[in-house]
DNA sequence: CTAATATGTTAGAGTCTTCTAACAAATATT
DNA sequence: AATATTTGTTAGAAGACTCTAACATATTAG
């Protein structure tokens, strides 16, 4: 028997949509048609005829040449596939031993995956985790999100001692480049210098004395200050 | 970014009609077009369509109004995808707690999932288990599965002890029944009589000293004798 | 303000998966 | 063997998701 999606939910591709419509939305409130299409990479009609889908279904706002932005209801149906993606991929790290590195191609299928059982489990099993394994924050049952308030390495000056609390972005790319200068999540770094040509910083943690990141770097090392 | 299936890969549909075609082809080789529909859900003319299509895939084999059956590659095609169900299920109930009952809806969806990594790291952490949580084997990697030769408890005579190993099928009904009986893989049994009129058997199994199960039920019931 | 550019929409089409209605072949029954 | 039933096929259509080409609107730069 083909396990049939229920009629009333979103398809997984409309939950691509959603997702990554709640992605552009962070810190502003309003997405262009363009962005999407970007995002998604698919056409622009593409995504104009999706839009007007999700919106007789009442999951986004729109009108006419005007920017989008999810409702209430799309945007709290968004938040908990994120949820299901982040949980996912805590429940990889923590309890499959993968690395940070590996686990965003698999939550970005099982994020789709419709069984409260399955997630609820790994959240208990995880003992309810708030982050995920690059730091964002995991909505809970409701879609309900703490937005962390967490600042770049790049807005801190010379000695300046913080702790590394999150990811701006999450490639993998940028995660095995962190891996290899050994830096990872919960690391105390301190600014040893700064080189005002470019911005890149000069930083010392752990058994590493002087290591020097770009300031694109830094601009995505999220910190909280210590000490 | 969409997340899409290399176009070289049977799509989610594409891997349900085979997984249908390799369960209905357990014990004969050819299958009917209306076993299929039946099976699957779908009307006649659909699986006439997907068979098609399939046959174009070097998938099954098939010749009008002739019964149809899978291809050697879609054999092992169909395997591989048993082999990332039955996984599942077993990953489920040994490292997340869930009852044998639980577990055919989610595995039906992970099945599904592209990402040998995620199979194979389940696969190592279970320490490459044989059989799933019914007792159906697990195929390896390369789709090659050990067929088991247990026997249907219904075949035996009255004093036989046996030792339950697999189940006929799995549906939660079923499952739910034997764990109000609190019948469990690995019981051992013995059979204390036989009803002539219906074929039912009285069984003694750990502290049930008596209890009876329909001819049905024991013809699903697969055994393994003891001492 | 006008022209150039960027962004958004419509139209039309193609693939995939499904359906129903009508017809054809194969099998079973009398 | 003739008829009835079951099984399988074809035809035609629909919905979901995608594309390209052409056109429309909005924004930016001179
Ligand atoms: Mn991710
Ligand atoms: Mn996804
Ligand atoms: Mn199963
Ligand atoms: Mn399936």
């Amino acid at each position: 028997m083909l396990s049939q999606r229920r009629k009333d939910m979103a398809s997984q591709t409309e939950e691509n949509y959603l997702k990554a419509l709640y992605s552009l939305s962070v810190g502003k409130i309003e997405v262009n048609i363009s962005e999407l299409s970007a995002a998604l990479n698919v056409s622009n009609p593409t995504v104009n005829s999706m839009v007007k889908n999700l919106k007789t279904k009442g999951l986004v706002k729109y009108e006419k040449y005007k920017p989008l932005s999810l409702t209430e209801k799309g945007r709290k149906a968004a938040a908990l596939i994120v949820r299901k993606h982040r949980l996912t991929e805590m429940f990889l790290v923590e309890k499959m031993g993968f690395g940070w590195e590996e686990v965003h191609e698999i939550a970005e299928q099982l994020e789709h995956v419709n069984s409260s059982k399955l997630f609820d489990r790994m959240d208990e099993l995880m003992d309810f985790p708030l982050v995920d394994p690059h730091g964002s924050p995991i909505p809970d049952r409701n879609g309900n999100i703490s937005e962390s308030a967490y600042e770049p390495l790049s807005k801190f000056s010379v000695g300046r001692k913080v702790k590394l609390a999150a990811l701006g972005h999450s490639s993998t790319e940028f995660l095995k480049y962190l891996n290899s200068r050994e830096l990872s999540l919960g690391t105390e770094i301190e600014i040893k210098s700064i080189e005002p040509y470019d911005g890149s910083m000069v930083l010392s943690y752990q058994n590493h004395a002087s290591e020097t990141f770009t300031k694109a770097v830094c601009e995505s090392l999220l910190v909280e200050r210590v000490g």
